[in-house]
DNA sequence: TAGATTGTTAATCGATTAACAATC
DNA sequence: TAGATTGTTAATCGATTAACAATC
């Protein structure tokens, strides 16, 4: 549990978590890495070495205890608490992810938008928040604290925008621009690139 | 080149062309695999060994003429003709997708659009797509001939419409309800939950 | 007790990297 | 020729799986 984990392996947690939630929602008690695994298409091997990273949390015969499990995973990804987060971007992308519920419902909340078209600067969202202009991104992010962005413009502008982010105390960026971005190594970044997953698929097509 | 390429190495090459398109519009005709790697945050060894599985698109000494090896890239990735896909839900995510321009840029053209809001079918989307109702989606898909779709539909109706889609001829499914979809082997699933890749990078923070 | 399932070890499998001959 | 960079081999590194003692 000391010795760092690997990515590969935290990755897979929040898909955990998605899974015992929907057992939950079924009204299940308890499960066990083989029915989980089965459910993931992943080996309960995987499964059981993964969560062996931070503790025992099952009981031999029985299995996992869905909700003393789901604790101990939101415990260990730091999901004991909200995120605030910071939109750049409202275009129908921005628009969509404001109204998205599946952020809050998990304990992330969009508390900041910004956009540099002066025809929405002002203008509040459908749920009340003023959109702002990029110059004032700096300075909310600092009073506010939000150290997540989501990054939701195009290419063009993302890497100048990443980087004024992290300068202004980012530390985790999830990208939708089209674009690798260059950041120091301690600033997480994940991306979302719809095109990317399409041309996967087509190889196989 | 015969004998199955990893996976691991098909979900890069989409990134390779990314950056080579990138290269392409800064008026650049050659690059290198360092060069590369150093954008993208990988090892020049990873990118010629990834390539290698394909065939020699380099010269010693020089490098790689990015219009060949975009065209190779292309080639292998099945993108030298447009893909035609279905839209399943048209809320605020669908109507994003609709209206994202970086689809159709690629060769991917969003040729059908469902939704079973009673509000929404029959209209048009603002490119003069009518809204059909999943009744006919099976015809449609068939009659196009369809093998690919994206999934922007609330978790609880996700597997039943996967299964429909699979059943109608798609091989090829991009799912953004946050769900892992159980399906034959064969059909292609790329997932995209924003909430997944948040819980990620949380555990860093 | 009998049956089930964990946590963990060791073996296997696969992916990444270092290094270099070939050659442009 | 000298310098640069490929494609490929072998070594290293890391992840997955099989198997099983422990134990509920």
């Amino acid at each position: 549990m000391q010795e760092s984990v690997p990515g590969i392996v935290i990755g897979r947690l929040p898909i955990y978590l998605r899974a015992l939630a929907i057992l939950e929602q079924e009204g299940r008690e308890v499960t066990s890495s083989q029915e989980l695994g089965k459910r993931l298409g992943i080996s309960s091997a995987q499964i059981r070495k993964d969560l062996s990273h931070f503790g025992e949390f099952g009981k031999q015969g029985t299995g996992y205890r869905i909700s003393f499990l789901q604790g101990k995973l939101k415990e260990i990804l730091h999901l004991n608490q909200n995120w605030p987060i910071a939109l750049i971007g409202f275009g129908d992308l921005g628009h969509a992810l404001v109204q998205y519920n599946g952020f809050p419902q998990k304990g992330f909340y969009i508390q900041a938008v910004f956009d540099n078209d002066p025809e929405k600067v002002g203008k509040s969202t459908i749920n009340g928040m003023i959109i702002q202009h990029p110059s004032e991104l700096a300075e909310t992010i600092r009073r506010e604290g939000v150290k997540i962005a989501i990054l939701a413009v195009p290419a063009g502008v993302a890497q100048k925008l990443a980087e004024t982010l992290v300068k202004a105390g980012i530390r985790a960026l999830l990208n939708y621009a089209p674009i690798t971005l260059s950041l120091p190594p301690d600033v997480q970044v994940q991306n979302i690139d719809p095109v990317v997953h399409l041309q996967q698929m087509t190889y196989y097509l």
